[in-house]
DNA sequence: TAAAAATACTCCATAGGTATTTTAT
DNA sequence: ATAAAATACCTATGGAGTATTTTTA
């Protein structure tokens, strides 16, 4: 049996006039006249009894003719959901996180973008450091992650460019230059400062690393930290200093000033890191959605 | 699209090989492969992605496969409603019935027997005086009757015999003859009749004057009642005497006794009644069934 | 008898077969 | 290097066309 047959069947159930159907059908009476007999053959039933003036449906042709439209009905609606899915309108998307991304008013406007306009796709959002995000990546647990753009590419993900964020100084209230509106990082070479692990966040670690240098002197390691919310709670607590994003200053922690920094700008990238062979729609329509809001 | 496609689709979503899939089918791989390409330019989008060991779905593809194998299934299970409903094996069955049929224990049994095999047909019951169940006969409001046997036989309906009862003698229990075990008919010429109209029940009618006549007089008509029913209720108020099918002197009503009668045997035909072109396989059935049944 | 369905046949479009090339791991 | 998919080309089944007959009301 094919689609075929039931699509002519449904003509002349419809008409109940084979000749009639044949024409709506765009083809003769008489290969209509086969195609049913073979229905009715394959199927081991009469759907029509013949009359003089065109045909009934038959108590067996009355039960299928309710059952055909539906068939028809839902291959229709089957290859609807599939170029539908295949644009990426359906289905789910996985995003990774890492902590501080959250806090970037980019991401999450691209995210409430996305939303409205694949209002189909299921959104799991998945945190993690940076090395967790790029082996979930790798495993196909998430299709998209934002990181700090890691030093070392992985085979196999590529990296877009988000933002650049300006890192900025905070410190505790009670610090002797809490008041300032900007401060010399030189001028913290003495304090203790709370970083994140290398092994979570390398490039973040190493950007404040950097700088320090930079600025003529090794950072005095202070209490680590496992994410950027928990550094600027250590911070408050007095445990040291600390650079951060300047996405993750939203967070109005009592006991906390965040400044800018002179002389030589201090950043950080964020990037959507993605599988290269991102084959599907739904994460296609996502980094191209991504590359519209990125910052410049 | 044709169930083909489907079906191939499924085979190749199945095992991931066009190969392997191919032999499933009995086919060769290459009609297989321009086959799903066939399906995947109709369709506008890619179901697989090409692999070098077999071949992987894509998110539409994964989309489709749940539907395609809905379509398939609902489409088995079509046919065999069809083929059910081409038995008589669904549906409804329109009974109908004349007053005191319901009484008759071969038409309970074998209503209670036709469900037992058919439980997928419902029973509508309808209830008529002869003249109109053989009219909802003909307009198809009623696919059988059971009606006491008519003269006249309308054109296009046939009669079943069902049963042959024996008419007995209904008095009330203060009538003088009411200790009697047997009465001769002869000795109720003087009594009022209690009878259904002739044009509600022209056979039952016909059968009472007849036995009257045979036995020597004409019956003094009494009060008319609506059904059988209703007769032996008049009759229990003492308003005369009549003849019933054996069947209705089930109806125990106070103040009634019953009674055969004496000479020769006064009896009436229960009949079922039937379109001539009874094409329904469901009607056929209880036909069948209803000879198995009738009572010799 | 008149309209419609069924049958008889013919044709060609296309599903499927065979041989080979291309692709992906 | 190898297994599998794609392509090219051919064959033949069967869907559809044309002409005619049979059926039913």
């Amino acid at each position: 049996m094919e689609l075929r047959h039931i699509r002519y069947f449904l003509a002349v159930a419809e008409e109940l006039n084979v000749t009639r159907a044949a024409e709506r059908l765009g083809i003769g009476q008489p290969p209509l006249s086969q195609q049913i007999h073979a229905l009715e053959d394959e199927m081991g039933v009469r759907l029509f009894r013949r009359t003089g003036h065109g045909v009934v449906l038959t108590e067996a042709g009355e039960a299928f003719a309710a059952d055909a439209r539906r068939i028809l009905n839902d291959t229709r609606i089957a290859v609807e959901n599939a170029q539908s899915a295949g644009r990426g309108e359906m289905g789910q998307l996985n995003i990774g996180f890492t902590g501080s991304a959250a806090f970037n008013p980019v991401v999450s406007q691209l995210i409430r973008a996305y939303r409205q306009a694949f209002p189909n796709v299921t959104l799991t959002l998945a945190e993690g450091n940076t090395a967790q995000l790029l082996a979930y990546l790798d495993a196909g647990t998430v299709d998209v992650a934002f990181v700090r753009l890691g030093s070392q590419s992985p085979v196999g993900v590529e990296f877009h460019h988000i933002a650049v964020e300006p890192m900025r100084v905070v410190l505790p209230v009670t610090h002797r230059l809490a008041k300032k509106k900007k401060i010399a990082l030189s001028a913290l070479a003495e304090d203790p400062f709370v970083m994140l692990p290398r092994v979570a966040s390398p490039t973040l670690h190493d950007v404040i690393v950097g700088a320090c240098r930079e600025a003529g002197f090794e950072p005095v390691a202070g209490q680590q930290a496992p994410q950027l919310s928990s550094v600027v709670n250590l911070v408050a607590a007095e445990f040291g200093v600390s650079l951060v994003p300047a996405s993750v200053c939203q967070i109005q922690v009592e006991g906390v000033v965040y400044a800018d920094m002179t002389g030589k700008a201090v950043s950080i990238r964020l990037a959507l890191a993605s599988r290269i062979e991102a084959t599907q729609a739904k994460t296609a329509n996502f980094l191209d959605m991504a590359l519209g809001f990125a910052q410049v």
